[in-house]
DNA sequence: TATTGTTATACTCTATAACTATA
DNA sequence: TATAGTTATAGAGTATAACAATA
């Protein structure tokens, strides 16, 4: 069975006054809630191309970072290192990337895309340029930016 | 075995030459890393009260809205039915809400909070609002509301 | 016939322990 | 002794189908 029902719901909503007030006050609560509507666009652009966001993000890292091992891989995207190794496994086995034993250190793999992984890597994330640009039209340009500079902010604040 | 693990890494972080620059151009991946930083905090702040993410919204929804049913609450907090049933059974165990059927709709129940839920609730969103703030310190309330702002056109850019 | 809450269940995601082969 | 990748497994979280009671 596949699972397609990650998307939010169609919500037609009935005329029932349900407040969320409390929590409305609340940055993390915000964030998640608008971070759903982009998911559930993200996994409809990316379902074509036979990827999850796991596999797209992993996919991109690789081509982003070539040679580079999972170990690292695992640390930059927060997976934990056997949840990484099924990812993996599955972007070799439909030959989108590559392991390659390290010459330097024979406990790693190097990890690479191929052509079709670099092609596949390029669509999907031009369809997600696409994608997002749709769902952020109505947001000036230099509101995004300052957007994009607050959430690093936040991000960078855990530790300092 | 309880888990504690939902923080984010310690990041000691190696001198490993990792780049997300492609990932970094999307506003649901800053989203999304920025909000795995509060979710961290948010979990360490509601731990000792006894509260996970699910259970806390869970619980300020039917403070906020006294009587409501678990069909509203499911639509609103966007959890399947059956998945909010153990969530109300665990705040109900612990007598933080209350059950009551419904004397119009015989099928259903409504939702109100106890004494004790209350408090607890109260003290919670104090807690979280002192957490909030200590994380956002940095950054300028007007930048603030205007990311809310922004948050919710995104949200609401769903369907229109 | 449809809806509310429920039970049972399955699937995905995430986490931990322990192994192997190297270092 | 420690690390990279792996295996096996357990635990959350989330999803669907089907039922009883009621509308």
């Amino acid at each position: 069975m596949k699972q397609v029902k990650k998307t939010v719901k169609p919500d037609v909503q009935e005329p029932v006054h349900v407040s969320d007030k409390t929590l409305r006050e609340f940055m993390g609560y915000n964030l998640k809630r608008s971070f759903n509507v982009i998911q559930s666009e993200l996994i409809q652009i990316l379902e074509p191309f036979g990827l999850r966001m796991v596999t797209y993000s992993t996919l991109v890292m690789i081509a982003d970072n070539p040679g580079m091992r999972q170990s690292h891989l695992s640390d930059a995207l927060s997976i934990e290192r056997p949840n990484l190794v099924v990812i993996i496994d599955e972007l070799e086995r439909r030959e989108l990337i590559m392991r390659e034993q390290s010459k330097i250190d024979r406990r790693a793999f190097e990890l690479r895309v191929t052509l079709a992984g670099k092609q596949l890597c390029e669509k999907a994330t031009e369809a997600n340029r696409q994608s997002e640009a749709r769902l952020l039209k109505d947001i000036d340009p230099e509101i995004q930016k300052l957007m994009l500079q607050t959430l690093n902010k936040i991000e960078k604040s855990y530790d300092g």
